[in-house]
DNA sequence: GCGTGCGTGTTGACGCTGTCAACTTCTCCG
DNA sequence: CGGAGAAGTTGACAGCGTCAACACGCACGC
């Protein structure tokens, strides 16, 4: 697992293959295939670390007790990950997963990583207006909409430059997580 | 190229070859690399494509003089194009790209797409509050954030069934429109 | 009128990949 | 002690991208 995720690293998911993770480690090409039953079985234990990973790192984090700064502060952990773990994140959220029906863990864990955000927002939705009608994973998703929009920009600048690059990057998230204060201000 | 896109939409990317795409047409596997250097820039130009087309339907939307219906008008028109070409859309914002370095064409098309959002959504900005010291293009980042977002998800959903689906998608779709113009309210 | 590029297509080969099958080796437990 | 099963190996096959060499046909300059 280990050098699977090393060669994705250096050459990218479409290169990986079972063959350069057997010769890395200095077997036979067959011997990976007797703890995975195919390539894509490799892909998507990976990936579901990858949301493993994601999920305690959104668990990890300190919680604030106003709900205001508690939405920030989780927001910032999400933009956090995806900007100090480009690659996992890549993997989950920028990369065709592999038939899902084939890999139920993978999908269980995805599920449990949204289920975090959409919890914690649902319990500070009511923190913030006990009336409020609309239903809060409602705002969940859209908090994770302008989340998840904003982590694949910066990653999609990373990679080809728009003329975003020379703008800081800083600015233009304090920027997004003002905006993003304003729309759920009560 | 039309055939290429076809075994794309039929097959997946990652399956898209080129050797599939003569069988198909009845030439040899070497009559595509007559007029493709490579594989990748067979799938580079589908992508140019993509967003070139994706440009023309954000163009083609009818404005508004209100500005926050003309923001409104201009998010439903992203969206549904997201939904209504699903292919499309994950080609240009879900696949790892070819080298972007090698396909200039293919990233001029992408910047252009942005321009278009960016540059109606800046005259949109000034049109609403004269004096916004902010930089219209954070929030033309913002508001491409969100959509952004929301049309991955969206897309996400289609793929995997998070328990989104059960939901109504409209009405989530309406709910985030909802909360993104009370963040743009002066 | 004729030759000659050149665009297009073809065949064949190479090395890479995933995958199947058969064979070996080792370890552990009844 | 013997056998079962896990783990590794070798060999094969088809499919892929790509390089090289060869074949046709049309359009243009002498």
């Amino acid at each position: 697992m280990a050098e699977a995720f090393r060669v994705i690293a250096e050459l990218g998911v479409e290169k990986l293959s079972l063959r350069e993770v057997a010769r890395r480690l200095g077997v036979s090409h067959q011997a990976p295939y007797r703890h995975f039953p195919s390539r894509d079985h490799i892909l998507a234990e990976v990936i579901a670390r990858a949301y493993a990973s994601f999920s305690d790192h959104l668990r990890l984090r300190t919680g604030s007790s106003d709900a205001q700064a508690d939405l920030e502060s989780m927001g910032r952990s999400y933009i956090a990950y995806a900007l100090d773990h480009p690659l996992q994140y890549r993997l989950m959220f920028g990369t065709p997963l592999p038939d899902p029906d084939r890999h139920p863990r993978m999908i269980e864990n995805a599920q449990d990583a949204f289920a975090i955000l959409r919890d914690r927002l649902a319990t500070m939705s009511l923190r913030r207006d006990r009336k409020q009608p609309a239903d809060p994973a409602d705002d969940a998703l859209f908090i994770w909409s302008t989340l998840h929009g904003l982590a694949s920009i910066l990653h999609a600048d990373a990679i080809h430059k728009t003329d975003l690059t020379r703008r800081n990057r800083t600015q233009v998230i304090d920027h997004i997580f003002w905006r993003l204060g304003l729309s759920l201000r009560p």
